[in-house]
Parts: C-alpha cells; structure tokens; sequence
DNA sequence: ATCTTAAAAGGACATTTGTCCCACAAAGAA
DNA sequence: TTCTTTGTGGGACAAATGTCCTTTTAAGAT
C-alpha cells in the first residue's frame, strides 16, 4: 500500500550525482504540504526521495478518496505532463518529505533521448497500472474486514504510520465502519502518533 | 466506459499498410471467447480492431470484477510484457471482435526504434492511469444510482450492448442492486439483445 | 414444436455500512 | 493553566446493499 520504487530513485540519484543535468533540484515539504494540488497546473515531474505522502482525489461530495500512499521512489506528476492535462489529484506530505523535481523540459528530453530513462518511466506506468486495478478489484469483492486484514498483513505498523481517516478513506469507507471491524481482528493496532514515529 | 483510441489504431493500421512490418497479424474472436486468460503467458500486445471486450478480474471469491470495456483502438498485452509477467486478467470478446496482434519482438523494437510508436504508448497508458483513478474515486464515494447515471450519460444505449450482470460487475454491485435502482432513473432502458444489436 | 438454458425482474429478509450523535483524550495555542 | 482543536471510540438508528429464492421471458438446441 506504500508504492515505492529503489531502482527509480537510485537512476535520478546518480544522474543527478553525474553533473550532466543541474535542473534536476531537491526540496523538503513539512506535514500537510501539498506538493501538488488537484486541477492545477503542472509543470515538473516529482520523485520521492524521503518520507510519506498520500495521493488523493477530493470528489464533488467533498470526500477524499486516496489513490495510494507514496513512499521513496514514487514518481508523480508524469501522467499530467504526459497527457497536457491538469493534475487530477492532490500530493500532500504526511510525514517529513524530500522529494526531486525535474522540469518539464529535462523530463521531455530524457524520455526521448536516455533510453534506460524511458524504459524505467514504461515500466513505472505498467507497475501503477497493474497495482491500482489488482487493488481496485479487491476492493469492489471484498468486506471492509478482509480489506483490512490485508492492508495489516502488507504493513503491520500501519496505525502507526497513517491516522484512521486517512485509512478509511484508503478503503473508501468511514471511520466509524473502520472502528466497527477493528476489534474483530486478533490484531490490537495502537495509536496513531503522527510523523514522529517514522 | 468504453475505451476507444483512434490516433493508435490508425499508426498501427498504417504500419501494418506500409508493409514496413508484416509480423502483425490480424484475428478474430466470437462472442464470448476469450483473447486472454487470467494468470496465463502473454507473448504479444493486443490492438482492437473492431468490436467489443471486457477486461475483467476473477477474484478467488469467484466474483469478476470488470475493469473496463475496451472497444476500437483500445490496446491491451503490454502491462505483461513491460513488466515481464503473466496476465492478471481475462480479455473476452462481448460482440464479434476483430484485433492485431503484434508479437512482444516487435513490440520491443517499436518501441526502442519508433519515436511516435513510444511516445503513443506513453499517453495511451498515461490515459488508462489517469481514467481509472477517476473512475474508482467516482465508485468509491457515490451511490449506485449516481453511478448509473453517469453511465447512461457516458452511453445511453447501455442496456443495449452489455448485459446487466457485465454491468453490475463494472460497478462492483449485484444484479438485485442494479435492478433496485433502475425504475429510480427516469430512462427507461430496453432490455439487452446481445451481439445481434451493434 | 418442445426442451433447455440464460437473462431478467423482483419479493422478503439479513447484513453491512453510513449518519448523527456525544464523550473522552491528547496536542498545541493563548 | 485553560481553551480550543483534532483524533479517537462507540451507541442508536437509518439507509443501502446483498443473499436467497421464485417466476417469467427470450433464445437457441434438438
């Protein structure tokens, strides 16, 4: 449930490393920074180096629903540069972040000039793809009871990590029906500590 | 609901023409045959030509969940072969459908040699991500009714292509449900006729 | 024509999930 | 400290949805 991906990262890391390209730079973002905020334009890809942020669409009932939870190496941001559209979701820091951002331009350029880049960027694709409909199906044919005993098998110290409405709306449920399954399962989660307990 | 992509059916179309490459070959498939089964050996990608698909997801409580209905233009294959793995779900023809295929060599080269051939694969999947966020956002934070709706906005001759249970697998509910909620909506749907209504 | 099967329609009931509350505890601001 | 805000926990009830089952209709097979 926390996408990330090393051999993303450690590519950016080390062409950012090489010196070729200096308009790869690096920022921070504090807890509930948004990084991207939903139909706004986007003119850079972003990559997680460090931290947590959740990716979410705010609907017209005012719900968020979160897509996924972005961890180090998570890419965002490709999807709106490579369609021209607005961003279509919310990034926003739900610990500590450092993330890279790399313009619209280099982004362009080393799609169609750095092969390995290119490769990495369809297989990234190809991963979201394949997670979010494996996820999704999941979600339509199975109780909250079984969602999240298999959120908890993925990440144990997930009450830890991310609060309970965050989690629900993870799960596309409410708080009080995650509240309803919980004691049913063998597992006594804790409380959630916010980021300090990274 | 129904994915169609001209732009990438009209390239492939004029490749296959130009004679360039004559490893791309065409087929057909009856109502009801499967192109590609779940948890199976993908060797190519798969181009719709002409016709109707579903793209779904058996889950082990036997429960299929459709993904999408894929219609002209529409590719599907390159999930697995980009990711090297078999395929998570079943591709079955709803009317009589004609497809390319275009065997993963091919594929590779095209990809590798052919700028326009990259960069329409790109937005082709830029596009699934981006539609299928939106749309399970959608399903997760509304009520049947709106669902249906918004689907009869989307195709108002629904109930004349696809079947109510295809329908009710779409949006991750029963038939009882759909039923429920039918004479709710000022539309008065006709029943479905099968293939025989394209 | 008759039989068989699959889709459709919907009644009755059970279960799940949401809504609306109120109360409590922790963290941060004044 | 005291006040306020935010997350948490859960009772009571309402609404939505699923399960199970029966009937009807339409289409295709023999």
């Amino acid at each position: 449930m926390i996408r990330v991906n090393c051999t993303f990262l450690d590519y950016i890391v080390k062409l950012k490393a090489s010196g070729s390209n200096d308009s790869i730079t690096e920022y921070e973002a504090v807890v509930g920074e948004k990084i991207i905020s939903q139909k706004t334009n986007v003119q850079s890809i972003y990559l997680i180096k460090n931290g947590l942020a959740k990716c979410y669409l705010t609907e017209d009932t005012g719900n968020d629903f979160i897509q996924e939870f972005f961890g180090a190496g998570e890419v965002f941001g490709e999807i709106e540069l490579i369609t021209n559209e607005i961003s279509f979701c919310t990034i926003e820091a739900l610990a500590p972040t450092t993330y890279f951002k790399i313009p619209k331009k280099t982004f362009n350029q080393l799609l169609k000039e750095d092969a390995v880049f290119n490769t990495l960027l369809l297989q990234l694709m190809a991963s979201k793809i394949k997670y979010t409909a494996l996820r999704h199906s999941y979600n339509q044919s199975h109780a909250i009871e079984k969602k999240l005993r298999k959120l908890l098998n993925e990440l144990p110290n997930l009450f830890q990590k991310i609060s309970k409405n965050d989690i629900a709306n993870y799960l596309g449920i409410t708080v009080r029906s995650l509240n309803r399954v919980l004691p049913t399962l063998d597992t006594t989660p804790t409380l959630h500590q916010g980021s300090s307990s990274q």
